[in-house]
Parts: structure tokens; sequence; C-alpha cells
DNA sequence: TGTACATCAGTGAACGCGCGTTCACTGATGTAC
DNA sequence: TGTACATCAGTGAACGCGCGTTCACTGATGTAC
């Protein structure tokens, strides 16, 4: 017996097949070269069905970019259970600093890298357009990149009181692991013969790099 | 009189309007979405003489990404005469050895912003493409990519020699400082409401902060 | 319970448009003799 | 010097195609009475 509920969740199951073949599209043609035809098509439905859910392709881009939020909200959630930052002494060996600093930047690392391989195209669509054509898209981005950044510094600011350690300029560094992070997950997802391995371990060293200049020693 | 030269000269003139037209073309509508008629329109000749220069619009593409490299190399070459590393001794106060660190970094990043605010189109086109949806285009860049990390790396060993100064990593290093001016600049260059100099200031702090945490005290 | 009406996701025909590409042509210039 | 031929950047007509968008329609389902 079909209620009104129903009707939706069908509706809604209609939109998500159109996102998806939207997403295998951009993979290959990327996202300037959408048409609305042919993402109906790929979604198996008549070109003139797609305005029963979105008014222009941009729309559904936007909706993708509110989909890649949810992933990396979550990215982030997940990162921050992992994440340590144990006290570093003004007169400890560098490994012993650098190994303290390797607990917030492994964990962060090797979750976003996860995730990327999970969510390869929406997270291309995502840092790709970025900087791309469509100013709906990049305005998106920037809203939710900016509250991904503020979320972040957060979490060091909170890392750093937990054990008593200073950092400086931690929305400096928070905008800058993203912009690391995102150069090389891009660089992973678009260079097919990318090793996931390498490329996590020298995103690592960078960001160990960035924190070690922060850190100021008392 | 014209001369065989003359007549190479002429076609050289109609292929630099072309590419010209293509580059305005990107800066509203992006690389993905020019087509072969817009380009030769914008250029003011018949569609079919596009033909007489390139074979496809991606062997432009790969040509506009040549002259990026021209003008990437010359940035680094200027950058290069600007940068120096006084040398940073054991007991010298923190402020000390950010001004020695700055006086790479802020010559590099200041020829940067400027070479972006002079040839915003070509450079957009360079970073912006660097994980388009043309292979070619991807592969062309990914090379003058790795050419620069070269002389990049090959500077800071120079820099850091000439005044027994010690990084760590430093091809990692180049990278990164490459990865870190590109973001800012595409941000620059898509972002109508971005100051120049709070961005030019905001990349120095960042690449101070890399440097610093590369800098190995004897 | 039955009947009349409302809602709304999905459809197929039709439109005008810009696209990439082909083709045979033009006309200016250079070269051979 | 003059003449015949070669080269080649640029042209305009024509093609078939996929595009976004409009429109009136269908048919399944929910709602009112």
């Amino acid at each position: 017996m079909a209620s009104r509920n129903d009707l939706k969740k069908q509706k809604e199951k209609t939109s998500q097949a159109l996102i998806q073949a939207a997403l295998e599209l951009c993979a290959n043609e990327g996202y300037a070269s959408l048409s609305l035809r042919s993402v109906a098509r790929k979604a198996g439905i008549a070109p003139t069905s797609f305005y029963r859910h979105f008014r222009e392709i941009d729309e559904m881009g936007v909706e993708m970019v509110a989909q890649a939020k949810v992933v990396l909200d979550a990215f982030l959630a997940q990162a921050q259970k992992k994440m340590s930052f144990p006290a570093i002494k003004n007169n400890d060996a560098p490994a012993k600093t650098v190994k303290s600093i390797e607990s917030i930047t492994r964990p962060f690392a090797e979750t976003f890298i996860s995730v990327i391989e999970k969510n390869s195209q929406l997270m291309h669509l995502f840092f790709q357009e970025k900087t791309g054509s469509s100013e709906a898209l990049r305005d998106a981005i920037f809203d939710v990149t900016d509250q991904l950044t503020g979320v972040l510094t957060e979490e060091l600011n909170r890392l750093c009181q937990e054990n008593k350690n200073n950092l400086n300029d931690i929305s400096l560094i928070a905008e800058t692991m993203l912009t690391i992070v995102s150069a090389c997950g891009l660089e992973m997802i678009v260079r097919e013969d990318a090793k996931p391995k390498t490329i996590t371990e020298r995103t690592i060293l960078k960001l160990n790099l960035l924190l070690q200049g922060a850190l100021i020693h008392e």
C-alpha cells in the first residue's frame, strides 16, 4: 500500500540516480561537460523528467556539493576520534616531537585518503570545482571549506589545550592542512599510476613539517 | 616585400590570436566548455580556419600549457634573483630565524602573486586543469610541474649551501611550496572579493611555517 | 463502500540552435625556368 | 624579365548530431464526500 511517503521516497530514489549518473559522467568528462540529456540517459529516465527533480544542472551540482559536505563532516568526525597530541617538552628529542605531531597528522591523512578512495567522484568534484567555472558551485564549495576549516581549527585548539602544547597560527594551519591533503587527494584520483601508500606517507611528511614549524617551544 | 618568413609570422599571429581568444573564453566558461567555433569567432576567423593551426582543441590547450611554462620559468628565474637565506645559528632568537626564512618565502610569494596578477588566465588554466578532464592537458601540466619542482629543489639546495643552513626533505618542501602558492593564486583569481595584499601575507605565513618545520637546528 | 477529482513523476514529439567536420574553392605569395 | 606552377592560410556552404526547453499528455496514487 503506497502512501504519500512512499511516493516521496520513490522520487528521492530517482533524484539520487540522477546524481549518481552525473558523478560517473563527471569522472570521465568533467562537471563542465555534463549535459542534462546525458545525465538523464545514464540514469534511465526521459530528458524531460530531469525537470521534475532540478530546475537546471547547477541545482543538481549544488546538491552534490551538499552530499560532499556530509562525507567531509563524517571524515572530520572520524579523524577526531583518532587524533591525539601527546605533551611535548622543551628538551624532547626531535624524534619524540615528530612522533607527537604525527599523532595528529597520521590519523588525519590516513582517514582523509581512505575517504577519498571511497568517494573519489564526489571528492574530485568538490576539490576540482572549488575553482571551476560555475559560480554557484564555487560559492557552495567555499562555504563548506570555510566550515571545515573552522571545525579543524577548533579541534587543533582542543588538542593543544589537552596536553598544554602550543601552536602558532592555528587557523592558518588548518587551512593549509586541507590544502595539502586535497592536493594530494586530487593527484591520487587523477593519476592512474599513483600509489596510495606512497602518497599517504608523503602527505604525512608534508603535514609534519607544517606542524613542526608551528610548534612553539617555550 | 613579403617573404616566406613574413608568411610564417602572419600565421603565428593568427595562432596567438586563437590562443588569446581561448584564454578569454576560459576565464568565463572554463576550458572544458571551449568550442572550436567560439574560439574562432572570438579570434575573428572562420571556424574552418581553426584547422590550419591546430588539429583539435586539445592541441591548442597543450600549446597554452607550453606558454604557461614560459611564464613560470621566468617567475622562478626572477624569484631566484631576489631570494636569499642568511645563516641561522643554533641560538638565534625565533624572530631572527623567521626573518632569515622570510628572505626566501617573501620574494617567492610576492613574485608568484605578481606573476599570477599579470597572467591570471594562463595561470588559472595551468593550475585548474592539472586535475581537469583532458588527459593531454593533465599530462603536459604534470610534466611542467615536475620540472618546476626540480628547479625549485635545486635552488633551495643552493640557498642552504650558500650559508650552511640545513633543511630536511627539500624536494618535499619544493612540492608543498608550489601547492600552497598555487592554491592561494587560484583563490585570488576566482574570488572577486580577494585582497591581493592579504592573500600574499597569509601565503608568506604559511610558507614560513613550512620552512621553519624543515629547519634543522644543529 | 463507491465515485469524482487532485496531484504529480514520468513521457514523447517537436522546436530552434550551436557544434565539429568535410569539401571544393580563392587568392596572395614564392619558386622554377 | 615574364610565365607557369606550387604552396598554403583563410573561406562559405553543407552535413548530421546532441543539446536545452516547451508542451500537452498519461497513468498511478491520494483525498474528499
